[in-house]
DNA sequence: GACCTAATGGAACAGGAATCCCGTTAATGA
DNA sequence: TCATTAACGGGATTCCTGTTCCATTAGGTC
């Protein structure tokens, strides 16, 4: 979010044009790739900065190119020329937000860790401005694959940081050997995900809590196994 | 979905108009709920099926109303004029998925029901077509409120149709007495959509059993109790 | 069967988003 | 410091979505 030195890798589109594979067509490459330093990445983090408050207060349906232009005061022409579509902008600041991973905390329980995880979901989900731009998010990864690929990196880079939890928790004995800890690790956020999008009831605390009870009651009784059946 | 008889309530926009709630503006009255016979009767069912094809295949932001019409063999001022946006159109839609209630299956035992419902829920997200749907219409109702409400009854008609399971397993002695058997249903289906969206991992019927299992032991161990704390 | 008018449908119209053109600015390497 | 050109930005243009107007069709009712 704060002034992006460079762009590493390819950061848009993949290729505009897929004629000529062998010529490597020197003039048409992405632009923001070959200058990435100074003006390019103040662009790019005011753009990525802009679009992120159109999603939060319009939602991913009413995401406009020319209204990100505008906020991050930048030409029209550049937004439309570096991601050209709402998807892949959208599919940027997702690799945007999955560069700034938040540190777990570090408690000496299962319950407590999986607690703490529920909780800072539930927080997250329950926030107007992170809870807007992760249902806005949501909404273009099941519109766009490249945005979805985006979104998949995004939480296996979340279900990463909290994984060992699960894995300690094995190493001490807690559950049973072969559990898949990324899988119970998800289950601690499914519950709430699925009541954001489904229910009207408020994302509370004790929401968070039965989450992380429910997970690691099943943990416990082996239903996140890896050779199960 | 085969040929609605009649609309039975509003199944459009409450009303066009803000003004003059006294009077009731015999003339601006909103279409098809004066002569809700006959021809409007074939056209919102020819419409309501042309959107599920057009969502199928584009999803909801690739929903135009110009588009469903000509599929639908109607005319497009007809859609505009009736439903007005994409999100109304869906949010009909959605009321019109919610009145063709699939029965639930009846086993004796609730490892059985879970794994059941699991499964259904499994294989129409697992479809190419329903699952389809399913992600637009999600899409929809975390974009528009009108679609939202819809979809949440949608849903409440679905656990309602499978609360009886857990209940009955509450009555055997099998779960805790003040468990929450919404809670429990919910449960089920929550790892199955949240893998959906955040993963590219196939819903398979492993991931269904593995849910179901999931719900029970929690279930089984009071996470689901209705005073927790 | 005849009347009334709700509801539909074709066509023209309007507004806004995406694209193109081309001059200007500044990042990079010497 | 200077030359090169990648990248930016303003404005004109094109295309498409949504609206409006009015004639036509067909429910609902006597």
């Amino acid at each position: 979010m704060t002034a992006e030195p460079p762009a590493p890798d390819t950061p848009e589109t993949p290729a505009p044009g897929t004629a000529t594979p062998g010529t490597p067509t020197p003039g048409t490459a992405t632009p923001g790739t070959v200058r990435p330093g100074g003006r390019t990445a103040r662009v790019r983090a005011a753009v990525l900065r802009a679009a992120e408050d159109a999603l939060v207060e319009h939602g991913f349906s009413g995401l406009d190119l020319g209204d990100v232009a505008q906020r991050a005061e930048v030409g029209r022409t550049t937004v439309y020329r570096r991601w050209g579509t709402t998807s892949a902008l959208v599919a940027d600041l997702l690799t945007d937000m999955a560069e700034q991973s938040l540190p777990r905390t570090r408690t000496g329980s299962l319950a407590e860790d999986l607690r703490a995880n529920a909780r800072l979901v539930q927080r997250t989900l329950a926030d107007p401005r992170q809870g807007a731009l992760f249902r806005a998010v949501i909404v273009a990864a099941t519109c766009d694959p490249g945005a979805a690929e985006a979104l998949r990196r995004f939480y296996l880079r979340r279900v990463e940081e909290w994984a060992p939890c699960v894995t300690e928790a094995v190493e001490r004995g807690e559950l049973p050997p072969d559990t898949d800890e990324f899988e119970a690790v998800r289950a601690v956020s499914a519950p709430l995900y699925y009541r954001m999008l489904t229910t009207a009831e408020p994302l509370d605390e004790a929401a968070a809590d039965r989450a992380a009870a429910a997970a690691e009651a099943a943990a416990r009784a082996g239903a996140y196994r890896r050779q199960d059946i």
